[in-house]
DNA sequence: TTCGAAAGTTGAGTCATTGCACTTACGTGG
DNA sequence: CCACGTAAGTGCAATGACTCAACTTTCGAA
């Protein structure tokens, strides 16, 4: 009563995938601003109006569903070493999850994928909206972490800067070493008012 | 030859002023989404060709240019008072310039504007946008005051930080507390690489 | 005074996105 | 196994922001 397929659900996925598709096609083809949304319809062989349901907008076109992105997050804090303090929970966590896209990196196409986001603006600021989009739940997480108040400044700031972190340290040419000075200059800031978390 | 105006350039500035003015009066009183640039031009009495002369953008109706912020902001750091730390700069510089903005609460429109900034999706986005393109010049600003390397990681991640800062701050119903602690964080860190500057 | 260029206009057109009134085809309860 | 509700998909029209390609008007400087 739950995944097992129906094949309704198969068609609808069918559909949604072969929208993504066509729609990355395109764009690393001809450019994202030089594909219509008419375009991608029509290479997905489906209506304008279908791609809208199953879409929220053409810049989503190219994204997956990062449901549970917020509460991989969470986690990391909540669930990290012990020891451990949170910046350093959340430069590995940022750390590792660009491995993990990185092993996609398989693909040829991912690093033009990638190319596609960082020099598209629209692109570029919907992804980092995406991402920054669980700052509230990772401020919370942080605070039940230290005991601070739900709505304490400094976890909020915390947060915000971990989540601004990335795209600094994306950008890099050696990430991993750009992320220990970045995380650097957040751990001893926030040691200086948490000793031990 | 250079400034004391023409007929042309008052007539232009006036135009400007004039659509200015009845965008934020037509936002005030119905909302962004509700007002079309349609009724924009009208109410100033030009065609909407003409607005997009002047504006590049429905947001960019209700921004003055701000084309000496970067150079304040670069400034901030550069002449700070001797013995100051660039963090305690930035956050002097950016508590500042709310200060200055309060001023101008004389109007009463004002907290009605900056309401509507933070309500507006479209408007807050914009905003925030043009507030960060000066991240790379005020990295430049930080890296020339400390003697590090033009593109250095740290220097690059506190101006991403301290411009962060300002919305964090803006939010908060106490900006001064909020702002001792978002920069405390960033000063600690920050000497714990940067002995003295 | 004349002439080039800037300010403005009109009107048509593009593009993303939404709403509405359909048709089609699953899947489930009887 | 079949009827019926409902979700998937369609076509079309509309809106709203923005652009483009001719114009016309009006300064201002040589």
């Amino acid at each position: 009563m739950t995944e097992p397929t129906g094949r309704r659900e198969r068609k609808k996925a069918q559909t949604r995938q072969s929208l993504a598709d066509a729609a990355l096609e395109l764009f690393l083809d001809r450019g994202y601003d030089q594909v219509g949304v008419k375009d991608i319809a029509d290479r997905a062989d489906v209506s304008v109006t279908t791609l809208f349901k199953h879409f929220s907008g053409k810049e989503a076109l190219v994204f997956d569903q990062d449901d549970d992105l917020e509460a991989e997050l969470v986690a990391a804090v909540r669930e990290r070493a012990p020891g451990q303090s949170v910046p350093q929970a959340l430069r590995e966590h940022i750390l590792l999850k660009q491995t993990q896209l990185a092993v996609h990196a398989a693909d040829p196409r991912f690093a033009d994928f990638t190319r596609l986001v960082q020099e598209t603006p629209a692109l570029r600021d919907y992804a980092h909206r995406m991402w920054t989009r669980h700052e509230a739940a990772l401020a919370g997480a942080i605070a039940e972490a230290t005991d601070a108040p739900e709505d304490d400044v400094s976890c909020a700031a915390l947060a915000r800067f971990a989540l601004e972190a990335r795209s600094l340290v994306l950008r890099h040419p050696e990430p991993h070493r750009a992320a220990d000075q970045v995380f650097a200059l957040l751990e001893h800031g926030w040691a200086a008012s948490h000793p031990s978390d």
